[in-house]
DNA sequence: AACCGGAATTATGCATACAATTTTTTAGCA
DNA sequence: TGCTAAAAAATTGTATGCATAATTCCGGTT
């Protein structure tokens, strides 16, 4: 008979919906860094048993979601500025990778949508409407990411992002940091319909710098709050 | 109280033994790509019940060691010509990152070593030792690594490697791209002497390109024995 | 003889139960 | 009153058992 090794069928399994519904507890701050979670309390919250709720428990902690201390629990992982620190340069190279790969496999039509994101997103800028800038400035990067066509990057890259997201960083941009991420973003359009790989790759590489400020800024005012909730 | 929520105390738990115990099991060889792998029996070699086993089948799916066929079973995952073209790409970015960051950190202890290991290399490169080279080779790109001092960048690239490493590619390197890795390796260490960030970066991630091939190669002919062993 | 359909078998998914470790409470003592 | 220690409670780690889905095997049919 025809065996079809290679396509699994990937229905959508309890299991995953468990991590993922974890996942976005924890993303959407329904559970907090540091936060110890009892796995009766996820059980009862969840309505079900301890036994897939362990099983996801591991897949979050071998992701970094999570911290498995052994006997005692599992609590939300805390990010500190050095994990921030060297979460960075990995996304930058990520990203970097991202861009030189969309030079080489960016339709115009790709280009056509991604201009048409950027003049979007100068806009909220000019207009000061910080959550919309975000949105558009993630949808860009998710779209060159696409664009890359590299689905195992994607994933590394998106991994690195969820665990960044839960840090709300956008309200702490300065307006200085803001006007220089804009224009670095002009660059980026532009080398990329240059479909200047090199010069895309650096691009992307240091403009995730404003990110990096912006998060740890985040964590030292906001650790404080954390320590006195723990 | 003197809470330590930074250091959560690393101790050897079971689970993570078991992760382990199954991975070298596949590396090894001991577990074949495509092969399936029933729970009873693995619970039966390791000596434990289904639950923690289960756990660890889950953690070694996150990772992409192993393919989760909801309500069929594990069986290791396949390393496809699709996958390792997605991967290297992404090793690349990571270790030119690695190159990169060694630069800027390296001491000259580090460099002296690294010279050290290059020069016995190049010794198993003119003698055709293809093992004792291959095995000095890893030592290098680990060291620098290590020397760049990002402890994520090692584990998501281990990760990679390891996935790679169960396919043996060493043998199948052609002797005209193993004088062309060598040559590379000179330049590596050309350029970390120089501590030339931007071309130590540039080479190690063109220096994966043998590996790819060779990986690649190793898989059209492994590939065919596989499917007859499924 | 080959193909299709259904029962028996096997394996997986989940829940529960028991064992071991940690944490908290409480009793005893200096 | 404060500290130590032991016992109780709670929580995690592991094993087992039941329910469900998938595979296999067997009999019937064309």
């Amino acid at each position: 008979m025809d065996e079809t090794p290679a396509t699994p069928i990937a229905r959508p399994s309890l299991h995953d919906t468990i991590v993922n519904r974890i996942r976005s507890m924890i993303y959407d701050g329904d559970l907090k860094p540091g936060e110890k979670v009892p796995e009766k309390m996820l059980c009862e919250t969840l309505g079900i048993s301890r036994t897939p709720l362990r099983e996801a428990l591991k897949v979050l902690a071998s992701e970094g979601t999570l911290e498995l201390l052994p006997n005692r629990g599992a609590r939300v992982a805390r990010l500190t500025a050095e994990d921030v620190d060297e979460m960075f340069p990995v996304m930058g190279a990520l990203e970097g990778l991202s861009g030189e790969l969309a030079c080489a496999k960016a339709t115009d039509a790709d280009i056509a949508e991604l201009r048409a994101l950027h003049y979007q997103m100068a806009l909220h800028h000019t207009r000061a409407e910080r959550a919309e800038y975000f949105a558009i400035n993630q949808k860009i990067h998710e779209k060159i990411m696409a664009v890359a066509g590299n689905d195992l990057l994607v994933t590394m890259y998106e991994g690195l992002a969820g665990r960044i997201r839960r840090a709300r960083y956008i309200s702490s941009i300065t307006s200085g940091r803001w006007d220089e991420a804009m224009a670095e973003h002009e660059e980026i359009l532009a080398a990329l319909e240059a479909r200047d790989a090199p010069r895309l790759a650096a691009i992307l590489k240091g403009h995730l710098r404003n990110k990096c400020e912006a998060v740890k800024e985040v964590l030292r005012s906001d650790g404080k709050s954390d320590e006195a909730a723990a």
